[in-house]
DNA sequence: TGACAATTAGGTCATCCGACCTAATATTCA
DNA sequence: TGAATATTAGGTCGGATGACCTAATTGTCA
């Protein structure tokens, strides 16, 4: 959504403009994402970059918009992509450990993580994205295991969520390499999350815990 | 690790603009971690700060050891203070989950997460930091699971801890917020992880875990 | 062809940044 | 007491930033 460029050429610059600042994003974090730096990479001019987006924020909305679309379209598109709809999901999170093997495609979203936690219009806008992301999983987990109540279902999606988004943080390189053994024991859950329904074990004990971890 | 301020005033002293830079840090990110926003924040003249942190490169990193030097403290702490070796890991999951209800305890985490993404030095503690905390967590899960071998309950810890990770977005109040059913289930997890350790397909489990299929 | 929008170009402005420096005062302790 | 250390104060410097502005050029379509 910019400011203006409706023509075909237009279209086609201002996504230029995008690209060039995503990938400034990806190499630098969001701190050096300026403007100038984006114009530069874009090979245009500060006054041309902001014919387009007139402000820093207004290029940084629509780049959210762009990458978090992107994102969710993948991932739908994976999905129904699996041979048999019972290994949609399966399939899915193969795409994503696979992802997960280049740190470019992460980096974005720890910016993203960070930026969230501070900037409200930036955390809505991931909030909804990753509630069409549990959601889309829990639709194929309610499939796999109908014994489940769609309480459970949800939870157990938000779950395998996490624990994708988590496991980013050890396998795109930065912190640590992707790894069979874990990538073993990965699917040994996730094939307990969409199996096994038997009551949960006893809730331990409460106990106030202190503060900071 | 400051540059200087040996004596008991000046590490007094030294400890209070940490505090502040950690406070600012949370409040705003790593970008806005100025050496003025810091003095600031301290109630001290930035000369004065210098005497300390001659640059901000210093700064970052006294910060960063002592925030990881903490969480390692406390990791530890927890798992030491449950009322049963067995339950370590449950009582440590149990404070962590309790942490993830405070926005502030994880927000630092994000910006180093993007950090570390960038620059080398900041990725080695962290590493190093990450290394230590899945080593813990492994140990007390090889005493739950003794029939496990090294590679798996290493694995396993690693997921354990990438869950974690990973949840705190969901908890932490800008993405999402706590969920009893989502604990419920990661409850499940957990215990799944240190009692079934029976292959995919055969052998009935005479643990009290749930079991496949 | 002419009008109008799209596009490019170049420059100004106040503001903040980190690094660096010097001088003066206060505190501590041998 | 006197010397070493800790602390405060104020300033300079080059550099980068975002917002803003204007003029010239190109392209499109009636």
């Amino acid at each position: 959504m910019s400011t203006r460029g409706a023509s075909p050429k237009g279209q086609e610059r201002s996504e230029a403009i995008l690209d060039a600042a995503e990938r400034l994003l990806v190499d630098e974090g969001h701190s050096a994402l300026s403007l100038r730096g984006v114009a530069q990479r874009a090979g245009i001019r500060l006054g041309n970059l902001q014919y387009y987006f007139a402000t820093r924020e207004e290029l940084v909305r629509a780049l959210l918009a762009r990458v978090l679309e992107r994102a969710t379209a993948q991932l739908e598109e994976r999905m129904g992509a699996a041979d048999t709809p019972a290994r949609a999901l399966d399939t899915a999170v193969e795409a994503l450990l696979e992802d997960q093997k280049d740190p470019a495609s992460y980096r974005l979203f720890y910016d993203l993580w960070a930026l969230a936690a501070r900037e409200p219009t930036i955390a809505t806008e991931l909030r909804a994205f990753y509630a069409r992301y549990i959601g889309t999983v829990a639709e194929r987990l309610g499939l796999a295991a109908p014994e489940l109540s769609r309480a459970e279902v949800h939870a157990r999606a938000e779950l395998l969520v996490a624990l994708l988004e988590g496991l980013s943080l050890f396998r795109s390189g930065t912190l640590g390499a992707p790894d069979r053994k874990v990538e073993a024991e990965l699917w040994r859950v996730s094939t307990w999350l969409t199996t096994v329904s038997e009551p949960a074990p006893p809730a331990p004990s409460r106990k106030k815990g202190p503060q900071r971890r």
